[in-house]
DNA sequence: CACCAAAGGGTAATCGTTTACCCATAGTCA
DNA sequence: TGACTATGGGTAAACGATTACCCTTTGGTG
């Protein structure tokens, strides 16, 4: 099986045919015969004949390849939306080319010359902060964070969740809990994702006659369970009351959580904690979060580049719909 | 800044030479002078030149891309390894494609199928089960499973932890707690390093006098939080007693952690916890822990794989040492 | 002086596709 | 009948690099 890879122009010897009939009947478009096309077809199946990528490529200036830009491959929720896109991609012949940059600009910028020289033919950038410099991205989607210099002059093509929403379910979760001082913990005041969640949340506190003041809105420079304690201490151990709290992400929350329990702070007696995401972990742990549809989001913007490498029309901006989760920490 | 991508054709043309003086002063081999040299490389500097990777690749029938197959990107432990991997391969010109195997066989074979018609050099295959069908990988090299199909006639290359010693410093560790009826928790019987942790595991208890008989084996068949929680609970209801759990893998670990949180058993008082891996959020989760060097594996694979395809030699077997992390869950 | 080797560098074939042209045959229509 | 037009399919030039050959010049050696 699979001795050796064949050429086209083995295929077409045996099919008794030229090169140009057989790549014509590969990609269905020009002019042959029925039965030239069976005969190339068959010669085609027998020999497990696949078009060598790199000629196709190259010929066509456009590899079947598509960036994956992640800040931090590690945090499931990007894992998660990869998994999804790469499986999207798959089916399509498309080949995913991950690329975490580490939160890191400069290697980000690194990365996509490699793409370019690769030929990519479209960009999906998940959580990133910026718009790639210099390099017009063949076709690009940005997921999860809206890029900084995106404007309605330069519009770009997203895919993300109802962050809006997000925070305004969380903060409606907390006010009938009964809770009256809640606190915010945000990652990066920048991210559109951040803002939009605080937004929402300050908006249903005031919605509920809670007034926007009584909120502490704190943030961290990371995402990770470290911080999450850290800045939990933090709002604990402050002068300002707070019964309750809302991390814009569920890595953030557990570490909080972790905190809280260390210290016999008892949740959801004492405080109500609330995350956002849905990450795995955060089922097992009971933490009531606001739900992220991350395998859709993935998809979505698995289909979105597809359509944009087709040229076909594409919406500017698809949002998905968020929901809250109860699992008892409020 | 970056108009287009110039060919070696138009940089010959620039510094006033033919494509193969360009090319050799580029790899450093063929003949040319001083002069010369100084002069192709000034254009290139200036042009920003790079040359094409698809007609490289295409020319020399390889591609500097290496596969990395995984069975799940959302468990950290191999997320932590793929980023190392990925960094140390791109310091030397080469792209990791990671491909996401969902433990599924079937899949795997379809990414090596793309692999192989991209023309990759190498493979890294990580926590993989089966050794690739068919398909004669370039360059391979195994990370932290063994493959079933191995033997002394047909040797691999593995890069891999000291399971054993880890199975025997979780036992060493429990016996000095004075635990006497350890569980331990594997994932798949058939894995060579679920194997060696389990030996470690009952060798150090029979060194200390433990009979292995009093120690339960037990065995999920998904390394899953949900996983951990439901093997935790059959041990703390079954009529065998026990008071201290090894699991091989943290995330069972935490699963089975929380379980325990929930019954109000409490660790490590009524019963010891130990895990395996590390991952990070063990550190917030006070979880006792066997740590494996997940950067140094990732390091030492893309290291192999490099000498391997450039026909260095490298060692068959690499194995590298573990470490008890204690956090208080014994 | 004849011969040879080494240094420096150019020519062109090649890798496997795609595709713009070109050509032959047969059928249609005035 | 002659002019056209489908229809089916072949030829060969790209795409951008690498590299086996070949050529020229220079200098050394007998």
């Amino acid at each position: 099986m699979a001795e050796k890879q064949l050429s086209i122009k083995e295929i077409a010897e045996l099919a008794g045919t030229s090169t140009a009939t057989v790549s014509r009947v590969i990609h269905g478009n020009g002019r042959f015969s029925k039965e030239t096309e069976a005969r190339v077809l068959k010669v085609i199946e027998e020999n497990d004949y696949r078009p060598n990528a790199l000629a196709q490529a190259l010929r066509q200036d456009r590899a079947k390849l598509i960036g994956v830009m992640v800040p931090d491959i590690t945090q499931s929720f990007f894992a998660e939306i990869f998994r999804s896109i790469q499986s999207r991609l798959y089916d399509q012949g498309y080949i995913a080319v991950l690329c975490d940059s580490n939160e890191n600009e400069a290697l980000e910028d690194l990365y996509m010359r490699e793409l370019r020289n690769m030929r990519f033919s479209g960009l999906i950038y998940v959580g990133g902060k910026h718009q790639p410099t210099g390099i017009e991205a063949p076709a690009t989607v940005y997921v999860d964070r809206y890029p900084a210099g995106a404007s309605p002059e330069s519009p770009v093509y997203y895919v993300g969740s109802d962050n809006f929403r997000g925070g305004w379910l969380a903060a409606e979760r907390l006010i009938a809990a009964g809770r009256k001082h809640p606190a915010v913990v945000i990652f990066d005041r920048q991210l559109s994702t951040q803002q939009q969640r605080r937004k929402g949340f300050c908006s249903a506190l005031r919605e509920h006659g809670v007034s926007p003041e009584a909120c502490q809105v704190v943030n961290v420079d990371e995402v990770s369970y470290r911080q999450g304690r850290k800045i939990t201490e933090k709002l604990c151990s402050g002068t300002v009351p707070c019964d309750s709290i809302f991390y814009s992400s569920d890595i953030l929350a557990l570490g909080g959580l972790q905190l809280l329990r260390e210290k016999k702070i008892s949740v959801p007696e004492d405080i109500s904690v609330i995350g956002m995401d849905d990450i795995p972990l955060s089922t097992i742990m009971g933490l009531t979060t606001v739900r992220q549809q991350m395998k859709e989001l993935g998809q979505l913007a698995a289909e979105t580049v597809l359509k944009l490498i087709h040229g076909e029309e594409a919406p500017r901006k698809q949002i998905l719909d968020v929901r809250l989760v109860e699992r008892g920490s409020v």
